[in-house]
DNA sequence: GTCTATACTCTGATAGAC
DNA sequence: GTCTATCAGAGTATAGAC
């Protein structure tokens, strides 16, 4: 009768799916509250499940937020990577925009999750921030510069024009509830801020 | 010896300015964690007061929070009051967008608190974004629109023209973890922000 | 007005029965 | 794999001495 071996056992259907039902309550949570606010009590009464099975499947909370970061920041960054430097420059950007804006659309909690980690300084991301992403943004800023030298848009700060892609397009999932008290009922912010940003970019770009 | 009334009494001058201390120390504790994950003890220390000391001057963690925030409101809706409709309608809403962009300079912390509020649901100040500040934008709307009917700016939709002001000034504060860990040191965000907002809401509002 | 001591609750995590 | 019971520490708040 071996011990349990604490290898890489690959997981059960069952494990699978209630790490993934613990993942979505913890987003639900961490979302609303941040790391330090959010509570496992909140997390397993969201899950269904209770607290210590939740540590059973995730050593600890922080674990849980970890597991949570690292398979976010990947999907964040997926539409940047896919500006294509052989593309139309304004068509590029624009596409890049709307990508942004589904994202905050269809994935506000993702999105708030990732505020309220930066607005906290970052210390569970600050190398990736570092690394991969200044990696990645630079390497984007280049190919916008290039456009610019070339004519092809206006000639902009690229890593600003960046910034202003995300500030505009996640200000619409994580300060939602601000826009629509703003707004009032009767209104769709995405669709409005679809062809608001639209326009925007648009007549920005223009060189 | 009456006993000491629990009027209206003027406040001395060793408690404004204990209460200004702690007001002080808790904006660094809450713009960092925001409510929930603040602790009284993390203000007091700040604060270089004892524990017991802080609620010697506020009944709660929970009246901390609300002066705070009450306080700011106020100061945060100052330049959007200051945007005059018989003003040059560039000028206006370009000084606007500069005053926004040197509060998120000079009051970082001041912004993320509100991040913080609002990220989360904004369960202390609904009411005064669905009342005051509705009233407000809904009132610099109509002046944005009227600018547009008469074709001195370009004809966009008002409230999404201030959410981009919004959006894009106070990203600089809020995420300005972010923002240094892309650009790499050896950079002025807010300088540069300066420069690039001007040329983005000038070529923006060109009719 | 300020401090020490402490009451009481919440929270993350563990032990051990089933 | 899941639950009940529970611990240790942190958290808000109060009592009472000085």
């Amino acid at each position: 009768m071996a011990k349990q071996q604490a290898v890489n056992r690959p997981l059960t259907r069952i494990q699978q799916k209630n790490r993934q039902t613990i993942l979505n309550a913890a987003l639900d949570v961490f979302s609303q509250y941040g790391f330090r606010g959010a509570t496992l009590d909140q997390i397993a009464e969201v899950a269904g499940l209770s607290k210590p099975n939740l540590l059973y499947y995730f050593p600890s909370k922080e674990a849980i937020h970890a597991e949570l970061l690292s398979g976010l920041l990947d999907t964040w960054l997926d539409p940047l990577r896919a500006l294509d430097p052989d593309g139309d420059p304004v068509q590029e950007i624009l596409g890049y925009m709307r990508r942004k804006l589904e994202l905050s659309r269809d994935y506000p909690r993702e999105s708030r999750v990732f505020a309220n980690e930066i607005l906290q300084g970052a210390p569970r991301i600050k190398e990736a921030l570092e690394g991969d992403l200044k990696a990645l943004v630079d390497e984007k800023a280049s190919t916008l510069r290039h456009w610019a030298e070339t004519g092809r848009i206006a000639d902009l700060p690229p890593h600003h024009l960046i910034f202003s892609i995300w500030a505009m397009t996640q200000h619409y999932a994580d300060f939602d509830v601000q826009v629509r008290a703003v707004l009032g009922p009767d209104h769709d912010p995405y669709s409005e801020a679809d062809a608001f940003l639209n326009t925007l970019f648009r007549k920005l770009l223009a060189p």
